[in-house]
DNA sequence: AAATCGGGGGC
DNA sequence: GCCCCAGATTT
């Protein structure tokens, strides 16, 4: 069997990371969130600095939503952010500062799944769950060289299932085990099968089909938007708000900007109509593009004045000087625009 | 079942 | 340019 000769292999070859440094729950709780989708390089600081800003979940719990954004402002899917907080609020609250844990628990907390559950249960508490994330699907498609597409959810429910038999006793050694030889061994692409520590157990290597797994079916075609954007100044101040609930990037703070408007004179009609300014003749300064998951954004930008001060009636509109945009959670594409736009590097 | 939701890194 | 990443949530 590989599994014990896995859990060797790692206990030898792990990564320090800085979530490894010992098992609190709180700790491998933050991790694991930051590290869904996003490498374990890019997480790394941020990990450091929430750290050290909330270095309990005491803490957190007693942090504003903006506090957390302002954090993971650039690290993505904010939404992970908020439900962070809101996970907090709720471990703190009713289960008095204690994580649960047992994997049924974990997995009503927000911003808690499958994968996560799983792997705050056996590596926080050794509970024998297996922790399924693409490292894992890939990983294990290849062992057995299994046809199915890792891209159908149900192909991770499947793999759950008959993993759990094979969970050690060290459980959170062997799902990290898993996800470290996914990581650093048996890659998407180039696996390098002459360093792999179970290569003799993996059918499609001695099939001499590594190439041939996984198999996964789905893209996304991302949709190209143009966007008018403006930088609208008012003395040595700049007009920003904080995006509505239901919209791309909600809970940030963000430019004044126009879908499919990228003329100069029908941009700042609209903007001086939404925000009922009266607007000088725009400057063009440049163009950013952007790629999210599903999208990529053409922002057109444009400079103007204002002649007037005043704000329309709503929340969370702002006249900001650059130290104060300074202080507020930006999104990568503003950034980009206040850079290439004004030449303020954040 | 399909769509939504960021940004960075590797090739 | 494309693919992937220690996925969860909503529609």
């Amino acid at each position: 069997m590989w599994v014990e000769t896995l859990c060797q292999w790692y206990r030898e070859n792990q990564r320090d990371l800085p979530w490894r440094h010992d098992r609190a729950p709180y700790h491998i709780w933050l991790s694991e969130i930051m590290l869904q989708q996003t490498q374990v390089a890019t997480t790394i600081d941020y990990y450091q600095k929430f750290i050290e800003a909330f270095p309990t979940i005491q803490s957190l719990a007693e942090a504003t939503e903006d506090d957390v954004l302002r954090l993971w402002q650039g690290l993505g899917y904010y939404t992970r952010a908020r439900n962070l907080k809101r996970c907090a609020d709720v471990v703190w609250q009713q289960h008095g500062g204690v994580f649960p844990d047992q994997y049924h628990d974990l997995l009503k907390l927000p911003g808690i799944g499958p994968y996560t559950a799983g792997a705050i249960a056996s590596i926080a508490f050794d509970r024998r769950v297996p922790a399924v994330d693409g490292n894992v699907l890939r990983v294990y498609a290849r062992l057995y060289a299994l046809s199915d597409d890792i891209a159908d959810p149900k192909t991770a429910k499947r793999f759950r299932e008959k993993l759990t038999p094979l969970v050690p006793e060290e459980s959170g050694v062997f799902n990290q085990a898993l996800m470290e030889l996914g990581a650093m061994v048996c890659t998407p692409q180039n696996p390098k099968c002459n360093q792999c520590p179970v290569s003799g157990c993996c059918k499609a290597y001695t099939d001499g089909m590594e190439t041939a797994f996984p198999v996964k079916t789905k893209k996304i075609k991302q949709k190209h938007l143009t966007i008018g954007m403006g930088i609208i100044w008012h003395e040595d101040k700049l007009l920003c708000f904080k995006q509505v609930e239901g919209r791309l990037l909600h809970g940030l703070w963000s430019l004044p900007f126009v879908p499919d408007l990228v003329e100069e004179n029908a941009l700042r009609t609209q903007l001086a109509e939404d925000f009922q300014l009266v607007l000088s003749e725009g400057r063009s300064t440049g163009r950013v593009r952007h790629v999210f998951t599903h999208l990529i954004w053409d922002v057109h930008i444009f400079c103007f004045e204002a002649k007037d001060a005043n704000l329309i009636d709503f929340p969370e509109v702002r006249w900001c000087s650059t130290d104060e945009l300074e202080a507020l959670a930006l999104s990568t594409v503003i950034k980009k625009v206040l850079a290439k736009g004004i030449n303020l590097l954040l």
